[in-house]
DNA sequence: TAGCAACAGTTGTTATAGCAACTATTTTGC
DNA sequence: GCAAAATAGTTGCTATAACAACTGTTGCTA
């Protein structure tokens, strides 16, 4: 039977790439002695551009669950990485900012990071990259948001 | 600064598709009482296809780790959908099957499949589903499989 | 202004992901 | 033929994912 998006799982091959990218990135960050995991370099990497931000910005920015970020934010305070700040305001919210450790973190695990990527795209040019923009983001929007 | 596959996390946008997709499957398959989990559900679909196979197989055919095929299985075994059956020759081999109810809970989850991935796919051509896998695929193969 | 809804975040539970270490077999190499 | 290596699968551990239920705070409104 011909391959096409009804026979085959849709999903698959986006699991299998992205596993095979995360497990990728693990290794490296490991081999290098970084200490630290994907999902943790991401939010760090976030707060690096953002500076000063909430649990919940966190989760918008990263497509995380925010009980996924609560959770490793507290990882990364215990390794000193993330400082929480509670709001003068509205004593809900706390704002959450990268030590100085943290940003050492992330300036020592950054050139990496651009490496990988470029591994990563290896062969492919931007236009392949709008494409698979283009495509992602189509499938994104087809998905109702509620059932 | 421009959104090019150097700047833009590699992974982010394919990360939030799959998620998306896969709590879109597990919300339609919670709304329709199938009592199944997506991953799960791979299995089963694998398994439907393939008759009879092993942990190993089931494993290289999902892009699982074998563990992780080890603690679904026994949880499909639990529910009664997959039988375990030693090999006579190797003992050290299992060969999982559906059993009657496992191949009954295919078909009744295998329309909603079904649906939703012509939903997942509308407004799209199979020229873009070759395209998503050509890019895929190189991605995949960019990526080293020892660091 | 009292009561309630909405919001920010945490904790409990179950499931998937993957590494390391383990048992139990089978195959290989000398 | 026998020890070592390879193979099949399980278990322990830590991390991420997501829903439900919870605490505490703020905003809304009758």
């Amino acid at each position: 039977m011909a391959d096409t998006f009804i026979n085959n799982p849709s999903f698959f091959k986006l699991d299998a790439t992205l596993k095979k990218l995360r497990n990728y990135w693990q290794k490296m960050f490991d081999s290098r002695q970084m200490d630290i995991t994907v999902d943790q370099w991401l939010l760090v990497e976030n707060l690096y551009k953002h500076k000063k931000t909430t649990h919940n910005e966190l989760a918008r920015n990263t497509s995380k669950d925010i009980t996924t970020i609560s959770r490793i934010i507290e990882l990364l305070v215990k390794k000193g990485l993330v400082k929480r700040e509670a709001d003068t305001y509205d004593r809900r919210k706390i704002y959450l900012q990268l030590t100085p450790d943290g940003t050492e973190k992330y300036k020592a695990v950054k050139p990496l990071v651009h490496e990988m990527r470029k591994t990563g795209w290896k062969s492919l040019t931007e236009a392949d990259y709008a494409e698979l923009t283009r495509i992602l983001d189509t499938i994104y929007n087809n998905i109702p948001t509620k059932v």
